[in-house]
DNA sequence: AAATCTCCATACACTGGTGTATTGTATGGT
DNA sequence: ACCATACAATACACCAGTGTATGGAGATTT
């Protein structure tokens, strides 16, 4: 599963021009899809991007569908893998919401790259039926997480997991609507705030 | 602006064949549209849907990019013009919030095709400044609209608008992550009465 | 230093798609 | 009846993109 070449060449690229890897190919389409979708993701416009021919690019990946695949499994391990750095770092309930949704919200419409990527996926899933199945498995990965923190808002377990949802959904239509829109910096940072005080406000005493 | 040729014709179609409009066409587009988002609309594949050869296109749009253009001035004339139909019907704040909601979200998702090709629509704009701005245009349509119906949950101006937004975004991100998901139907409802709740819950005395 | 391995270049065949020019055929008007 | 019009079929040139086969140069090994 996982390939044996190294993804740092020791003593090469001393030439001219530096030798490239696997995931030198993936980062750049990374930049493609962020700004074309995986419908324009063209392996002579990325190869030309790299300085090279398409030559090497038939020697890293076997065909187009291989670095689509590699791709989306790189993009899921690496949204699984996050989730481990967003653990709560404790304090009350409140401070650790409003950092949760900083993270979600402001933070993210600064990596304008990454959210572009995330759009691009989620697209790409309504119509592939592997990137559907990834989008699915990171999406719960999520909301299961965030449940950890709204535990200690409400004691309904079903209640629990809506209000994780309703959050979810809520970031996410951000991102779709307000990414790229002019003054969206100041609208995320209200909408940030409404959405910690709607959080709030569902506490088992409401 | 608006074309000339009558969308239904009089007393034609005698022979085996009936002629196709330009709507005819756009509505085989829109199938195309949903299923594969516009980097998939084909005017070949189009043609055989149709039963007829590219020859019949052609004449009836100048080239693909006229028919993109027209499918999306379309989308946007229905999606502002059936905003008159959704005018509240009278009521109490509480059953007329659930109306619009249930019309947003349960009913939304039964038209799985509307949905998809809104989906679609959104994701071309990332790359399409004209799409872009008719979904703008679209988007604060629809919030402006929910207003009406938030003010009479708050008197702050600011507040009935985040509100409005933080609804609107909730219903775009519950369409996005739960289209076409497995159980999504009973999902669906839950959010939709958090999401009431929510909303109720926002009014001056709290 | 010879052989091998790694990575990239070059050239070619092939596919799918657009757009255009030309021709064909019903239909309605007069 | 005749012709103009509306619509569609056919055939063509053209381009972008993939995949493959083969060659080649630099580095590594032995």
């Amino acid at each position: 599963m996982t390939d044996a070449r190294p993804t740092s060449r020791p003593g090469r690229k001393a030439p001219g021009k530096a030798q490239l890897t696997r995931d030198d190919w993936l980062d750049a389409a990374a930049g493609e899809v962020a700004a074309g979708g995986f419908g324009h993701l063209r392996v002579l416009t990325l190869s030309k991007k790299l300085g090279v021919t398409r030559g090497s690019f038939y020697w890293h990946f076997k065909d187009h569908e291989d670095l689509v695949v590699s791709f989306l499994d790189r993009w899921r391990d690496r949204r699984l893998h996050e989730l481990q750095y967003w653990k709560p770092q404790g304090g009350d309930v409140e401070t650790e919401l409003r950092q949760i949704l900083e993270l979600l919200l402001t933070d993210a419409s600064r990596n304008i790259r990454r959210l572009q990527v995330e759009l691009a996926v989620r697209d790409f899933a309504r119509r592939n039926d592997y990137a559907a199945e990834l989008v699915t498995e990171v999406d719960e990965a999520r909301i299961n997480q965030n449940c950890e923190l709204y535990e200690r808002l409400s004691s309904d377990p079903q209640r629990i997991r809506d209000l994780s949802l309703l959050m979810y959904v809520a970031t996410i239509g951000s991102q779709v609507v307000l990414t790229g829109k002019k003054g969206d910096a100041e609208t995320i940072r209200r909408v940030e705030d409404l959405m910690a005080r709607v959080a709030l406000g569902q506490r088992d005493d409401s």
